[in-house]
DNA sequence: ATGAGGAGTCGAACCGGTTCGACGGCTCGA
DNA sequence: TCGAGCCGTCGAACCGGTTCGACTCCTCAT
């Protein structure tokens, strides 16, 4: 069922079949009718990989993500959604590949075997070997992150600079003094990722703006790890009031540590940070948090992308995203009386 | 820079390129060596579409997953990244599919066009078009779920009856006697989802086994439903000592809920359902679920599939599991005194 | 009446691989 | 010494589309 049966049983060429599908070429009613209906009959469909051969377009982008041994955030989730749906107006197929243990060998087969004709990354380190590759390549990609030096590139990103010192001017106008920050898990951190350095850099230039007291950790990605995390803050200063974190998956960990020591939320303590708003309702009480709108940002990447693939020599575009901080439960003010003593159980 | 261009430089053949490449034909050392220096020199990469033309694979696999209208559960992540990982250790790519709005243009593009060799198919249906179709096509795929005839059929699945039922006894071994079941959304039910139709019956016939006064619910895929479902639970029953609940996405607002509530889990409330693990784990207290293994899922899938296309005469073959209920800290005895009168607000 | 030009169609070349049949040269057993 | 048979290589056909140039009508302006 390929296209020169179509064409031998409407009693064409081949190529006026290819016409008449592409409307290339006028084709008279007459005939695309009779072509229409033999295809109709047999439930004609143009063999992809042929198609692509020939034009050298695979109607496929691909979308490189971190690998599985990591664990997924919501935030990917919604990414990868969006994108797949904002594809899917645009008619491109998305192709996944992980960039895992052998980041480079999927990355050779996605663009080195021409199995697709864009990408869009995810996980931007501020040095990316990945991004500085597509650049010299002039490969068309779209970063969801952007590098230390992102001029002459195509990417949208979050400004997490200024949502992690939104965070804490949130915080210090509420009177808290001595605050912590709870950072993506350290392996990322030395790695180069770009919101764990970008949000530091905010927290700590806003921090000592404010004059405030603060500690920095990493944590991994679950919930155990944050539950840890949030014993060390207060091991390490009881006297902590509020804590800002980018580490989404870590946050019902947070939770249930302030839990077990008995600081109520947000009474005694105040929590906030940059989570996807989907995920900052799931908690109790609900927090209060800049909205990471990733579905917005796969959306755009796709929106960049198809631009880029339609218009290649047009100059490098991106979105600098800032979200506003959705007020919801978990922060107030600072309480005047002390904190419960160090280490203080529950009701045991 | 293809094969042609590779033979030229090593000065012979491209069928003798080609060989070199598939080893499907002896080849001299000495020539494999020439040919391997150009290879390396120029970064040549055979070119997919051609390759896949010409022999009629792809190497890739389609995933067809839920459209991103509905909230992704965190179990879908899983999959998806379990999928992919999988698939790679295969050599194979993973193209993913939004069965979305207009699920058969999408599934044309897949199958028609052949983009790929055999597809994995997501949130399985009792009846499901999309899976008789392909077993009328005899078109290999292997679903994540089984419908309501899965016998001739490739899958791996879970036992959500068995599931349910273990939770009912659970709790009834707990001395609970009213319990709710929270399901997924009406939409889905109606719909006809196999884990929403198996989950019930499992629930349902457990809970009259054991002589159980039981409510049903339906429930939104976000947190708030969760919340809005939990207040009808206990405005239709205030003495409902228990849920069990399959709406993974709805189990922070079910929390939450219960905490408006002032009912205390699990003194006062035991929570237990079928629930990714890691997702059982950031609610506090810890969730007492069965365990949805979806990473193992996404692997056996993947293994399935491979195997059926190696050996696509083999018989069907599939995989029910049932994992075990992980004990964590939601669910208790049915308290001896009475619940708090009906409506109670918490300490305001 | 005539030539320009557009509509409609065809054949052939091409995209970049894989694979089959053929063939020359060599080894080895009869 | 001859032929069978294997090794290594080549040329050509093929996969299923797209696209270009050429050709035939037909219309319309000159």
């Amino acid at each position: 069922m390929n296209i020169g049966e179509i064409a031998r049983r409407a009693g064409v060429s081949r190529s006026t079949v290819s016409y008449a599908l592409s409307g290339k070429r006028p084709v008279s009613d007459e005939t695309r009718e009779k072509i229409q209906r033999v295809i109709d009959d047999l439930g004609y469909r143009p063999n992809a990989s042929a198609r692509a051969l020939a034009n050298g377009r695979t109607s496929t982008i691909g979308l490189v993500f971190p690998p599985a041994g990591d664990h997924y955030t919501g935030m990917q989730l919604d990414f990868i959604g969006s994108v797949v749906e904002a594809a899917a107006t645009y008619d491109y197929d998305v192709l996944l590949s992980p960039s895992g243990v052998d980041s480079d060998r999927s990355f050779q087969r996605l663009l080195g075997e021409r199995r697709v004709d864009g990408a869009i990354l995810m996980e931007i380190r501020l040095q990316d070997d990945r991004v500085d590759h597509l650049l010299a390549e002039d490969f068309p990609a779209v970063c969801i992150g952007r590098t230390a030096r992102p001029e002459g590139d195509w990417w949208v990103g979050l400004d997490h600079t200024a949502l992690a010192a939104a965070c804490v001017h949130h915080l210090a106008d509420l009177g808290h003094r001595r605050i912590a920050f709870v950072n993506r898990p350290e392996r990322l951190l030395r790695a180069g990722y770009e919101s764990a350095h970008r949000g530091l850099d905010g927290f700590t230039k806003a921090a000592a703006e404010r004059g405030l007291t603060v500690r920095t950790y990493t944590c991994g990605d679950d919930a155990p790890s944050g539950q840890a995390c949030l014993e060390r803050i207060l091991h390490d200063d009881p006297a902590t009031t509020a804590l800002v974190t980018l580490n989404e998956a870590a946050l019902g960990g947070l939770y249930r540590g302030l839990a077990h020591a008995g600081r109520h939320v947000p009474r005694d303590f105040s929590v906030t940070g940059v989570v996807a708003s989907r995920w900052a309702e799931t908690v109790t009480p609900q927090l209060t948090a800049a909205d990471v709108p990733a579905a917005q940002m796969g959306r755009l990447a796709v929106d960049l992308l198809v631009e880029r693939l339609d218009h290649p020599d047009g100059p490098p575009r991106h979105h600098l995203l800032t979200p506003p901080i959705s007020l919801r439960a978990s922060t107030g003010p600072a309480g005047t009386v002390a904190p419960p003593s160090p280490a203080s159980e529950p009701t045991a």
